[in-house]
DNA sequence: CGCCTTATTGAACCCCATCAATATCTGTGG
DNA sequence: CCACAGATATTGATGGGGTTCAATAAGGCG
């Protein structure tokens, strides 16, 4: 109780959008003192868009960046022929949008709906000059990304339908709900962020073949599905047993 | 000429063993004043490795960081099955090695001779904090390698197996001979640093689909191919058009 | 040369893609 | 509330690209 207290007022010179913010914790903001977040959240605005809305077309340089607040951003590559294939999925907090130039082009897009904490570039770029702690952060946060990344690399290059839907569905109870521990908890319940559209641009596969895998899980019990979007995972040991890990 | 001399003089007190480094110049080691070079000298050793040596499998913590001088590096992953995907390659100067703790397990692996020079772990973190420039440097080799290992997930869930080939043949010709400037050469010739096997876990392939592919390529006169390794690119823009880039 | 490793080539099969039809969901307006 | 339309998802039938299994060939090194 007093400690409660203690901590309202240690926090009472954080701005009061951020002191509920995750990223304040979990994410880049962390690196900040409260006289930074102070000076910063003068320039930040926050806004919310709907799924489906184009964040950035990494051809052209970003002229910001955000923290995800809430919902999932997906990032994918397109050949010019329209083949397409999802790169990175992105949940609260992370930080989107990439300083330094970025040879491959890689577009970032709303999946669900989305809420941003949008920085002006340059304060992000000062900052980062006189803030080593911040680019830790970044560092950080490149590095899980690159472990991600890695992860699909091995389902995408050598695991079958069903270890990748399973694989899929994995990893979206691991990040859906951070709150929970995924290492404790036994079963999990979430709506899918995804159309089977992107679940099959995510894992490499067609929009049958996730449809198919989807339909033989739940026959096996394995899943529950209701209104095509909320899954219901009995035994997440059980899901992991299939995704190969 | 007397620019030349200057030089010299300016790199006089850098230690002679970094003077014809490349990690001195693209690597991480640019971060570093002559005087802290010559510090961290003094610790380092360089090393060479046959192919196939194990470098690191990074569930035990890294005792050593190291820069790639000279060879190619594979990072894989394995199921426990024995089914194996190579996640990445690096070429000299590449910084092999990961600050901070790593989730997922990945094992490095000399594809070819490697020549590495080795850093004490607590040398370089010390260095860590009070060089942010040498952060931003390991920043920017992880952004590097994010992008990478985003063009071979495009490559792994999307491409056809000639596609596939075409690409890893492009990436090698791209990174094996850093001397080269890929957007100015029209043709490229270098021995294959990775096996058939390494090529089909990097392409998530069979070895039996990689040397089909090869030989259309070699009947294509896409491709010629000298004692297995050796290969000569008679155009490299035809090679990148079959590629799909 | 002889042995072992590495690579190529062939034949049969299978998983997933493709094409096509139907079903379900979602939101809008009468 | 229901009807309707467009988007999204499921299910079925068929075919092909890549795997698998198997045999042969070529390279590397004592």
């Amino acid at each position: 109780m007093s400690d409660q207290k203690r901590l309202d007022i240690h926090n009472s010179s954080v701005p009061v959008l951020c002191q509920a913010c995750e990223a304040r914790h979990k994410g880049v903001c962390g690196a900040m003192t409260p006289d930074e977040l102070t000076r910063l959240s003068r320039h930040t605005t926050i806004r919310q868009h709907p799924a489906k809305t184009i964040l950035v077309t990494e051809e052209e340089p970003v002229k910001s960046y955000a923290n995800l607040l809430n919902g999932v951003v997906k990032l994918s590559k397109t050949m010019a022929d329209g083949r397409q294939q999802i790169v990175g999925l992105q949940f609260a907090p992370d930080f989107v949008g990439r300083p330094f130039h970025s040879e491959s082009q890689v577009c970032a897009e709303a999946a669900s709906n989305v809420t941003l904490c949008y920085f002006p570039k340059n304060a992000v770029e000062a900052m980062l000059k006189e803030q080593p702690e911040l680019e830790r952060r970044l560092l950080r946060q490149a590095l899980g990304e690159l472990d991600e990344a890695r992860d699909l690399m091995l389902t995408l290059g050598r695991k079958s339908a069903e270890e990748k839907l399973a694989s899929f569905l994995y990893l979206i109870a691991r990040h859906i709900d951070p709150t929970i521990d995924i290492r404790k908890a036994t079963e999990a319940t979430f709506d899918l962020p995804l159309t089977r559209t992107d679940i099959a641009d995510f894992l490499g596969l067609t929009i049958e073949t996730v449809s198919r895998q989807l339909t033989k899980m739940r026959k096996a019990d394995v899943i529950r599905v209701e209104n095509n979007r909320h899954i219901i995972i009995p035994s997440l040991s059980r899901l992991r047993e299939i995704s190969g890990n």
